[in-house]
DNA sequence: ACCTGAACACCGTTCAAGT
DNA sequence: ACCTGAACACCGTTCAAGT
């Protein structure tokens, strides 16, 4: 035995965590193991099928904490928190984990946790806002250390960021700014926790006119 | 003049609806207009500046409603609606806005109406939930549509599914349900608008204290 | 069971050259 | 201003064949 399916989904992450989703190919996965591309199709149909075996992998210690007590805690916040942190761990993760999700709608574990906690709609909420919030994130990143800063699909914002200097260094330093606008992404850490908070103040709101005394009518 | 950067959009469109993104490539773009590969980068610099271009098309049409009255009346549910809409329109259009939208993110037109509305957080909130549940129904869609009901990345569904029988039509006739569990994803838009209710409902709890009485202490 | 080697039909992008 | 033609360094996937 040479390779396992373990094998050839750790390897794919390595690739994928060095390089991005974009350079995740068949080739470079097979490389990485110093093996055929070809090799890699006795173990998986096809990419499609290990990306989302790779997915598996990131989310894998997302879940339900047990308390030393014995009895399953179940903070739906904490898990949006750490489900969020795994994907944020691996460069397009978020990407990889949301698109595998969505294949198997309605079947992630995650998801499943949360219904329990807070219901159908809650879950499905909760979920979809945490994989746009850390897509966005991950996709904002990647494009801020690209120096993607000057924004190559607008012309009238690249028409007044004026061409680079001759000349320049070509390591990965930013320090040209091309518009004094403060940074519109501050603090995206702290604008995923604030989300967080106004999803779940809804369900709160929700839950709370069917318990307590109201002024009917 | 033989084609302009808006041919190479609308022709990109064209292209992203017949054949969804995996195919959306600059050839087959190209082709669609009679023109050979290199011809494109006259017209725009590289793959991502065209489906950035191509994005803000598919959400031109969103923003906030003039009525007949005059004044610009602004409905945050309606707004997420129909960007919603828009995104859903055209195939693989929720992965494509999202993108390019997290390329400049805070500079959408899209968030900021949003904002005035129910300040940034919300605005945050609401438009990545958006991005979130649409870019989940679309590939959800597309993986049903793709007969992808036998869960190719997962062995133990995989297994119970059985072989197709031999000499089966090969049209997208899908009568051969993998398993007897209820769909799932039973209704995706019903989901969506539940979800922003239940946003709305917390950014409506946030807002309230400030406003009405409370019993102090 | 796991892999090689060769092949097929593709990619994005560059560049000299044409009109 | 807009395009051609050729080239470069890549893709995912298949398949016969090896061990």
């Amino acid at each position: 035995m040479r390779n396992s399916l373990a094998d050839v989904v750790a390897a794919g992450l390595r690739v994928l965590d060095a390089q991005g989703l974009e350079n995740c190919s068949m080739r470079r996965v097979a490389a990485e193991l110093g093996v055929q591309p070809s090799a890699l199709y006795h173990h998986v149909p096809n990419k499609q099928s290990l990306l989302a075996l790779m997915a598996d992998e990131i989310v894998l210690g997302v879940g339900p904490r047990v308390t030393a007590a014995g009895a399953a805690a179940g903070d739906p916040r904490r898990l949006c928190v750490d489900l969020r942190e795994a994907m944020l761990a691996v460069r397009d993760g978020a990407d990889v984990v949301a698109t595998a999700t969505a294949f198997r709608l309605g079947r992630s574990r995650v998801e499943d946790s949360l219904a329990q906690l807070v219901g159908f709609d809650g879950a499905r909420t909760l979920l979809l806002f945490t994989f746009g919030h850390a897509q966005s994130t991950q996709t904002h990143r990647q494009a801020a250390a690209l120096g993607a800063l000057v924004d190559i699909a607008d012309p009238a914002v690249a028409a007044d960021a004026g061409p680079a200097a001759p000349g320049e260094p070509e390591g990965v330093d930013v320090t040209r700014p091309v518009a004094p606008i403060s940074d519109p992404a501050a603090d995206l850490d702290a604008s995923f926790g604030r989300g967080l908070d106004i999803i779940l103040a809804g369900l709160a709101a929700a839950a709370r006119p069917a318990r307590t005394a109201l002024p009917v009518r």
